[in-house]
DNA sequence: CTAGTTATTTCTACGTCAGAACTAATAGGG
DNA sequence: CCCTATTAGTTCTGACGTAGAAATAACTAG
C-alpha cells in the first residue's frame, strides 16, 4: 500500500484526520459534534480520505447506545507508516520503532562510549538503521530527543551532559542515514508523546514531572505545549524542596535535583549504610524496612510531593504525569508524597489526578518518535 | 448614537472587530496580514461595521513607512459603551466607571460596615447607580469581583473574607440596579484586564503575582486564562519561600502569605520597631536607611523575587507581572528581589521581563469591568 | 511630472457549508 | 412479524464567504 498523504491535506480534512489519530476510531456522527461540521459535510470530507486510504472503516462496534442505525466507525492504519525515535542520554541510545500511534514495534540500545559528534552520530545512524531494517515497511521519519537546547528541530545548540555546543545533528543524522529526521529536547519530547498518546492525552492542561538522572518538568495548557527559549534549562530541576536537605552540585539546598535524582538517592543510602547501593536496591531496602534506606526515600518522596504541589499550584493542571527512570519513588514513597503535596496545598483544593509513566527508557525514544510524528502529520 | 451591536456579530466580522478594540486602530490592510484574509474580504467585512458606528475611520497617520498609499486607520469608539466595575475587599467597595476599551472615566468607594449579603449588596448597588448615574451614556455592564469562588459569573459559592457561603450576588444586584452584572474571582479579572488593556497584552504567556491582603497568582498561556476549579482557592499564596521566615496564619514557615503580605510585612516592623508602623511606613524606613524595616523588607522582596522565580520557572512566561496594592515592596527592595530571583533561577537563564501595575485598588475595580467587557464583546 | 509603492475597492469564480430530503440499519412494542 | 422511533449516513442545492485579478486611489522619491 501506498502511504497515506497527509501532507496536502489541509484545513477541516485535516482536523477530521487528525481527529481520529489522536482519538480513535470515530464515526462520522461523532467527528460532525467534535468539529462542529454538518453531517453532510462529514460525508464530502471523509470520502476522499477513504479512497487515499488513509482512513478505513472499521467494524468495532461501539458499546454505546444500541438504539438506530449502527455508526461506522472510521479509524487511521497505524501500521501504513513507521518511525523511529531515539533518546541519547550519557551512556547508550535508546531506540525506538513505533508505528503512526506511536505504538512500539520494536526497540534496541547501542552504547556511546565516546561523546564526539562525530562518534555520537555514528552510533545513532546505526542504531537508527538497524531499526528500520528491522520495520516491515519504510520508515517515515525518525526523531532524536537529547537533554539540552535545539533550534530549528535539527541543531543543538548546547548538550551540557555531552559537552556539546552548537552540533548540528540533524544534518548529520540525514545525512548518515537519508530520512528525515527532527531533533528536540528530551522533556518536550516525552511531554508531547504524553500529550498525543499518553497519560496527559485528553486533558487540556496537564503538568509532567521526571524524575531519573536529572529532574525534567513540562506544561501542556489549552491543549498546547508552554514553552520559552529558557525551557530546554530544566528550570524546575533546582526547585528547592527541603531547607534540611542534602546539596545539590550547584549548591542548592535540598533542590529537586538534591533530593530525587537516582544519583542523589543512591549516594545517600549509600553512605548511610556505609556501602554502594544503587537506587532501586535502595528502594528495596526502603520497601523492605531499612530504616536508613526508608528514612531517605521518605524524605525524598515528601520533596517529591511538595515539587508536584508547586507544580499543581503554579499551573492548575487537570492532571499530574510523573515519569522518568525514577519514577519508581513515586509508588515506594507513595505515602510520604501525599503528606508533601498535602503540606503545600490548601485543605480544601481538590488533589490533583497523578499518572504514572513507566520508568523504561523506551518512554524517552517513543516520545522522540512523537515529535517525529507531529512533524509528519502537521506538516513542516 | 445608537450603541453599536456587538451580539449579532459573529466569524470574521467579529475577529476585526476584536482585533481592532484589542490593538488600537488598524488599518484593513494591517487586519488583512493578522487575520489572513485577503485585501478584498477586509473591505466587505469592514463595511457593515463601519455602517453601524461599531468602527470608524480614524485620521491617525501612523509612524511607519511613509512610502505608498497612507492606510485608514479603523478605530472602535471607546465612549460607544461604559461600564461599571466594582472590586469588593473586606471594609470597602471600590468602583470605577470605564468605556469600552477599559478607560477609567470616573471612580467612587463605599464602606463596607456590614458583611452581611443584603447590606453589601445594597451598598454597591448604590455605588453602581451612583456611578452610573454619572456616566455620559447609558452603562452597558457591570462587573463585580471579590476574592472568592464564583460559579455562573454570578453565584458567590464561597468569599472567606466575607464570611459568605452561597450567597446569589448576581441576582441580587441585577434586581437592585435593572442592569446586566457579572460577577468573578478578583485575581481572575485582574488577570483578564491585564491580558486585554494593561501590562500583559501582547504576550501569548504572561504570569500576574498580586501582593497586598493577600497574595494572588493568575496565569494565561497561549493567549487565554488558565484556570480550574481549584484556582480561586489561591493555592500559590502559601507556596514556602523563607524557611527561617515567620509562620502564617495557617502555620505555614515562611510562605508567600507570612513574607509578602501588607499585613504581615506592617507586623513585623512594628514589632522590631516597638510601635505601631502602617505599611508604606514601613517602606518609607527601609529607604530611609532604617536597618529593622531594611531588614525586613529586604528579606520580603528576596521572597518575592523567589516567588517570582518559582512563577518563571513552573509557566515559563514572556512576562511577570506584578500588581496590588503593596506592589510598591517591587520598588523598594528591588535588588532584594533580584537576588531572590537569581537564587532561584539558572545562571543561563534570562531573566523574566517584570513589569508592575499600579497599587491603587482602581486597577482591581477596572478588572472587574473588563470582565464586564469580555462578557459584552464575546457574547454570554 | 513620472515611476514606484502601498492601500483600498470592485467584481467574479470557486469552494465550502448548512440544511432539507432521503436512504439505511437497528431496537422495541404490539 | 410489522410498525414506529431512533440514529447514521448520503445526496443535493442554495447561500455565503473567500481569494484573486483588475482597477483605482493616494502618496513618496526622484
Amino acid at each position: 500500500m501506498t502511504p497515506a498523504p497527509w501532507g496536502p491535506l489541509s484545513g477541516p480534512g485535516h482536523a477530521v484526520a487528525l481527529d481520529v489519530l489522536l482519538d480513535g476510531p470515530l464515526s462520522r456522527a461523532e467527528l460532525s459534534r467534535r468539529l462542529d461540521l454538518s453531517a453532510g459535510s462529514l460525508t464530502r470530507l471523509t470520502k476522499p480520505l477513504l479512497d487515499a486510504g488513509l482512513l478505513v472503516e472499521v467494524d468495532d462496534s461501539p458499546a454505546g447506545s444500541r438504539v438506530g442505525r449502527p455508526s461506522r466507525p472510521l479509524d487511521i492504519v497505524p501500521e501504513a507508516h513507521h518511525f523511529v525515535g531515539v533518546k541519547i542520554t550519557g551512556d547508550t541510545a535508546h531506540g525506538v520503532l513505533t508505528t503512526l500511534r506511536a505504538g512500539v514495534v520494536a526497540s534496541a540500545d547501542a552504547p556511546l562510549d565516546d561523546h564526539s559528534p562525530f562518534a555520537v552520530a555514528d552510533t545513532v545512524a546505526g542504531l537508527i538503521s538497524e531499526l528500520a531494517a528491522g520495520s516491515p515497511a519504510d520508515v517515515t521519519a525518525v526523531g532524536v530527543a537529547l537533554g539540552g537546547h535545539v533550534v530549528e528541530a535539527s541543531d543543538v545548540v548546547r548538550a551540557p551532559f555531552l559537552g556539546w555546543k552548537d552540533v548540528p545533528l540533524g544534518d548529520m543524522l540525514r545525512s548518515r542515514t537519508g530520512l528525515p529526521v527532527v531533533v528536540s529536547n528530551d522533556v518536550t519530547a516525552l511531554t508531547e508523546a504524553t500529550h498525543w498518546f499518553g497519560a496527559g492525552h485528553g486533558a487540556a492542561t496537564f503538568s509532567l514531572i521526571t524524575v531519573g538522572a536529572g529532574v525534567g518538568f513540562g506544561l501542556v495548557a489549552h491543549g498546547r505545549l508552554v514553552t520559552n527559549e529558557d525551557a530546554s534549562l530544566g528550570l524546575a530541576s533546582h526547585h528547592p524542596l527541603d531547607p534540611s536537605g542534602p546539596p545539590c552540585f550547584a549548591g542548592h539546598r535540598g533542590c529537586a535535583v538534591a533530593m530525587l535524582t537516582i544519583r542523589s538517592i543512591a549516594t545517600q543510602v549509600s553512605v548511610a549504610l556505609g556501602r554502594e547501593v544503587a537506587y532501586d536496591e535502595a528502594l528495596d531496602l526502603a520497601e523492605d524496612g531499612d530504616p536508613a534506606a526508608r528514612r531517605v526515600v521518605d524524605d525524598a518522596g515528601r520533596a517529591l510531593g511538595r515539587f508536584v504541589a508547586a507544580a499543581a499550584n503554579f499551573t492548575m493542571p487537570e492532571r499530574v504525569v510523573l515519569g522518568g527512570e525514577g519514577v519508581r519513588l513515586a509508588d515506594v514513597a507513595r505515602e510520604a508524597m501525599q503528606a508533601g503535596l498535602h503540606a503545600d496545598r490548601d485543605p480544601l483544593a481538590h488533589d490533583p489526578v497523578i499518572a504514572t509513566l513507566s520508568p523504561s527508557f523506551t518512554e524517552w525514544a517513543r516520545g522522540a518518535a512523537v515529535i517525529a510524528i507531529q512533524t509528519f502529520v502537521l506538516g513542516t
